[in-house]
DNA sequence: ACCCCGATCGTA
DNA sequence: ACGATCGGGGTT
């Protein structure tokens, strides 16, 4: 029996991500996160592609317009699930950072799941439909889930910045990172 | 109440 | 490169 990717990319033992790793600068989150082994229900793997959306002065964060219901999350403290609907049809997966009243999050935009093709994870709407997820899990305490564990990663892959994708605004930033 | 459009995806 | 698709966010 070879070893997952999963089982590669994980620390021994494995530690869990705490909060405080979340509280850092959002763009430093997004990129430490390339690598991390994620666990949710019975599907294991590691994630190969995130986005950073960053404060009110972000253009293309939805919190720039302020605090609405949908954004509340994005206000509230890091560690927690973020999950929108785009375009009527794909729901997103995103990751809550930096102090409570900031409004930021990660994009979690790409995963390499054992057992699974990557073509049918390697976008932010599908990775959220192989693991079904949808909106009963926004606002999840990530931190402190039954069922969905990030950890850290023993060593990352080489990781390559690029503008945010599917954006009108903010393409000036380099916030993109993707597991090469 | 309702209009409008998007942090996408799949096929060209 | 582009069109399909449509729920719900934001504003009326």
């Amino acid at each position: 029996m070879s070893a997952t990717i999963s089982e590669l990319h994980l620390s021994k033992p494995p530690i869990p991500l705490t909060r405080s790793f979340f509280e850092q600068p959002t763009v430093d989150v997004a990129r430490q996160l390339i690598g991390v082994p994620i666990q949710y229900r019975n599907f294991a793997g590691i994630i190969t592609e995130t986005e950073a959306y960053v404060g009110q002065d972000d253009p293309a964060c939805h919190a720039a317009r302020g605090m609405t219901p949908r954004t509340k999350v994005m206000f509230g403290p890091a560690g927690y699930s973020y999950i929108y609907l785009i375009y009527g049809m794909y729901w997103c997966l995103n990751i809550v950072t930096e102090v409570t009243g900031y409004p930021a999050a990660v994009l979690i935009r790409g995963l390499k799941l054992d057992g699974i093709e990557a073509k049918l994870t390697n976008g932010p709407g599908k990775l959220c439909k192989v693991l079904d997820l949808d909106s009963s899990f926004n606002n999840q305490d990530l931190i402190n889930h039954p069922e969905f564990k990030l950890y850290q990663a023993q060593r990352s892959c080489e990781i390559l910045t690029t503008p945010r994708i599917g954006i009108t605004k903010g393409q000036d930033k380099l916030w993109r990172f993707v597991c090469a």
